[in-house]
DNA sequence: CTCGACCCTA
DNA sequence: TAGGGTCGAG
């Protein structure tokens, strides 16, 4: 038996929204530690996770571990009937097939209750290693969703290149190429707006801009995003989750197909 | 000879947008009472009952009964054509084919005719029967309206059952059912918030989510929204316009399909 | 946060 | 053409 209070329904329904393209079906994992997703895309080639910490429950009620396998658009279709201001509730049974997610208005008028069908989804587990990466740029989430959105208008992959001074996004395409360059800048008014780089060695990574159009689906979750790169492992963007955890989003280097052109 | 001036043209401009998506051709009466329409909806299923009484008008000439047959999606477009605090006039001749609206800037300032062409429409003008309902709902237009396309998006038929604490929507579809409760609630701030219920006996009833979603097109015009229900009856759905009048929706109840499993 | 207007897609 | 989403304003 499980039963998990979330006050601010909006969340889990704008983690729904960040995710349900990317991703079909998907096991959720519940522990006494929190409520967690680690999905593959469906093309296997990205990789989602998703901490929602107990501590950020109003309530967390979890007598044992256990998956849940949900169809992702089927539980955003659901959660879509709740109220931004709504409480929600997931519950449900052990070894039921049907999870139910409760709805409260804040003045306690409408309640709704909505039960889904659970599906049986084997996916391997990844331990992803903490690692250590080369530079970590935090900046604006809406900022990096624009360009983001501006360069895949120009080309199908994104160079981000890192230095000391700043985070340069470049793409190239049939009609022409572009460079969009982000200063490091701390001196703004609120801290959210600031451009920050981390950087132990400048670094400059390839990446489909298909799918870094899908992880800032999440941008509504967090006014900012970190981005952490390093030579050979997969990016991490990360949109922190207030109080409660986080959705990280991983993709792998393409291989620089310039140097085909390099070749003889 | 007929004349009447509508001060709150937008009034009508919302009665079209709320049925012309139901109804495509109908017959205006327009009598030294009012002026009203009855018409079956394209499917004969539903049926929609207007009423804009003659005190509602500025000015109400009308020499003699009779019917005036319009094309609702071609009037509605003429009506889009008046601003929203425009005084609308419609008018025209005994024997004519055509009939005119006139819309008039607040200001004066700019003066439009619209002449539209009638057509002959045969319809039977069913009495309906004043009833007594088992249970009366009177709940925020805007808060049926959101329940009625959420739960479309879980099933095709909601049932409505009413007990003395609330109403309760409910359906059932391939992905999981819902419930949603709203509690009888008259300690509001604003009145048009409260949910009321009369009931004199507790009431179940199936209806078509199609249909309904249809009726609440006509939530702009009133805050709020009164269900009568009893079994047998086709359901009113009853929305107000202020000083003026009514638009009322029947439809008929399903016939429970779960009795089917109960039989032998 | 709710409402309305506009835009866009299905 | 209708429905959903987004944006902007109250």
């Amino acid at each position: 038996m499980f039963e998990l209070r979330l006050v601010q329904g909006s969340l889990l329904k704008k983690v729904l929204d960040a995710i349900k393209d990317l991703v079909n079906d998907a096991n959720f994992d519940c522990s006494s530690s929190g409520f967690s997703l680690q999905a593959m895309d469906s093309s296997h080639v990205a990789l989602v996770a998703l901490l929602l910490r107990s501590e950020g429950f109003e309530h967390y009620r979890c007598d044992r571990n256990f998956s849940m396998g949900m169809n992702l658009n089927n539980m955003a279709k659901m959660l879509k009937c709740a109220g931004n201001d709504d409480i929600i509730t997931i519950k449900g049974d052990d070894g039921s097939d049907t999870v139910t997610f409760m709805f409260e208005s804040p003045t306690q008028d409408k309640i709704a209750d909505f039960e889904m069908k659970l599906m049986d989804i084997d996916s391997e587990h990844l331990g992803i290693p903490e690692a250590e990466y080369q530079a970590i740029v935090r900046m604006p989430s809406a900022e990096f969703a624009r360009i983001c959105k501006d360069l895949s208008s120009i080309g199908d992959t994104v160079v981000i290149s890192v230095t000391k001074e700043g985070v340069k996004f470049s793409t190239r395409g049939d009609i022409g190429s572009a460079n969009i360059v982000c200063r490091q800048n701390t001196t703004v008014d609120k801290p959210e707006e600031a451009t920050v780089i981390e950087m132990n060695d400048p670094v400059s990574l390839t990446f489909a801009l298909r799918y870094l159009n899908s992880f800032t689906k999440a941008s509504p979750l967090s006014n900012t995003v970190t981005i952490s790169l390093s030579s050979e492992l997969p990016v991490v963007v990360e949109y922190k989750i207030a109080e409660m955890g986080y959705i990280r989003f991983y993709l792998a280097p393409k291989i620089e197909e310039d140097e085909e052109e390099t070749k003889p």
